[in-house]
RNA sequence: GGCUGGGUAGCUCAGCUGGUUAGAGCGCACGACUCAUAAUCGUGAGGUCGGGGGUUCGAGUCCCCCCCCAGCUACCA
């Protein structure tokens, strides 16, 4: 079995925040989910640098735009191993091998006969430096935005025949039902389809700093298609001497935010098609973070900055807080605030504290040494099926919900805790295989539960099953009984509260 | 305007194809325990499920109308 995922590759025009960081830990929750279940995994992440607008900022910084993108690449690159993202590669759409693939493609493309030289000709705002489509045109044939008139202009380029391919996109999301998820952001992509396709530039004039067009050296490609491309391109040069594509093509999940929907769930399976190249079996569109109901915007003042929280807390605990309050696919709140509550009291004080007080009852009535004796029937039916459970959410892409049902255990095995109360046993000579049974069976819970956990918290995760003993990662050992530790070691505070 | 979602306890949200007294977490109040990162566990208060009609033996869950919020309505990436 192979798996694909992707982000989208992030423009370089602007700075990393926490909503690129978000795409990216999603990712890299699927990508460790999927090696444990011992399948194929490539995951790919990168910069999208051609454009105009790179170029313009070039320009204004008083340098080439190589040099610029060269120079913001370097901090997305940095991104990923802050986060602990455990990609396979990091494309960047300036690499001549990208380059070079692209015009491959959409010769292609052109020969298939998807591309027909053409005038657009439309309503144009000099302030926006844009043209606008007739139904956004405020009255009196003005620049909603600016409401200054608009002029008649035209530009030859040219165009990608997407008319052509309505048809087979609505076929494709009828035969393919899981292409776009979740279900609202298919609705929004299905109907845009149906409420008919126009053709589309696929080239510019003006511009240079873009991929050039094989077939007119007076145009490059528009960024859109260069970029959407990198996820064809990288597989076949991202391992030296290797051409990955035919085991990892076609991609089984794009993950992307919804303000590219239109080109990720329309245009992207389009130009596929129109290429002769199978489409994705899945993108999946996730929300927005807000801040106070509010996108985030750094003239609110109101970022919460993925940077200071891994400070602070480290990977785990932002990893954990962004798949944990927001559910995956909608929009959500986020804030400092319900961060450090949910640190404290779910990180610090459900798990972390369930591992503490499993580990020093062991280490205390025990010695160290896990009672190797039959676990608890009531906990063993509570934990049965959930690997099975678990696994088929992240195939949905219910990264939270998947999260919630792993949390019901913890919060399980804490109430087991005072149920037994090991304490009393212990003080009981005649109850010492009643304390044998309850110290293996939560042992056992903790060890089930963290390799669980193992995608959402690599570091602690795999640090916590280091105390047990516990080497076996993998999703087979996920299963409650399959591996019970021997013995276990003294454990600082897997999530110290501050101060 | 059209389209797609959403409006459920103080807060954040679950509630699949309609079916017993509407759920969880957090917060709050009270209590229990002491193994543990003063963590944990229990009990309780708190909701006319946006509003109004309708279908049904029965609707948060289906139909109609209305109100409010968000997004999309194409070439900014």
């Amino acid at each position: 079995m192979a798996f694909y995922v992707t982000t989208p590759i992030y423009y370089v025009n602007a700075a990393p925040h926490l909503g690129h960081a978000y795409t990216t830990i999603a990712a890299d929750v699927l990508a460790r989910h999927h090696r444990q279940r011992g399948e194929e995994v490539f995951f790919l992440t990168g910069t999208d640098e051609h454009g105009e607008p790179v170029a313009l900022a070039a320009e204004a910084a008083g340098m080439t735009p190589r040099e610029l993108a060269d120079q913001n690449a370097e901090r997305f690159k940095a991104l990923a191993p802050l986060l602990n993202a455990s990609n396979d590669f990091f494309i960047r759409t300036s690499d001549p091998r990208h380059v070079a693939k692209v015009q491959e493609i959409l010769q292609r493309v052109k020969d298939n006969g998807y591309v027909e030289l053409g005038t657009y000709e439309g309503w144009y705002c000099p302030r926006c430096a844009d043209f606008k489509s007739e139904t956004e045109i405020a009255d009196g044939n003005r620049c909603p935005i600016h409401l200054i008139e608009l002029t008649r202009e035209q530009e030859e380029n040219y165009f990608f025949k997407l008319s052509a391919l309505q048809e087979r996109l609505e076929q494709l999301y009828e035969q393919q039902p899981q292409f776009a998820g979740p279900d609202s952001r298919r609705n929004e992509a299905l109907s845009f389809i149906r409420s008919g396709l126009n053709d589309v530039s696929l080239t510019r004039a003006k511009l240079t700093w873009g991929v050039p067009v094989p077939w007119d050296d007076g145009h490059v490609f528009y960024v859109w298609f260069d970029a959407l491309l990198n996820y064809y391109t990288a597989l076949s040069f991202a391992r030296d001497g290797e051409d990955l594509t035919d085991t990892f093509w076609p991609a089984s999940v794009h993950l992307i935010a919804k303000d590219i929907l239109k080109f990720h769930c329309v245009f992207w399976p389009a130009l596929l098609i129109a290429a002769g190249l199978p489409v994705p079996e899945r993108v999946f569109v996730h929300g927005y973070l807000l801040m106070d109901g509010h996108k985030m915007s750094k003239s609110l003042g109101n970022v919460l900055d993925p940077f200071e929280i891994i400070d602070q807390f480290g990977a785990d605990a932002l990893r954990f807080y962004l798949l944990r309050d927001v559910s995956f696919g909608q929009d959500g709140s986020v804030s400092a605030a319900d961060f450090e509550s949910r640190y404290e009291s779910e990180l610090a004080n459900d798990y972390g504290n369930l591992a503490s007080r499993t580990i020093k009852m062991v280490l205390r009535y025990r010695d160290g040494a896990v009672p190797q004796v039959a676990l608890d029937e009531t906990i063993v039916a509570e934990f049965a099926g959930l690997p099975e459970t678990v696994a088929g959410q992240i195939d949905e892409i219910e990264l939270t919900a998947a999260l919630e049902e792993i949390w019901q255990r913890i919060r399980r095995l804490n109430r087991y805790v005072d149920e037994q109360a090991p304490w009393q046993l212990a003080k009981d000579e005649t109850k010492a295989a009643d304390l044998d049974r309850a110290l293996a069976t939560l042992v056992e819970g903790v060890r089930a539960v963290t390799v669980l956990l193992l995608p959402w918290i690599p570091e602690r995760a795999a640090q916590l099953l280091g105390t047990l003993g516990a080497s076996d990662h993998t999703y087979a050992a996920a299963t409650y009984g399959a591996a019970l530790p021997t013995t276990v070691s003294d454990l600082e505070p897997l999530f110290p509260k501050p101060q």
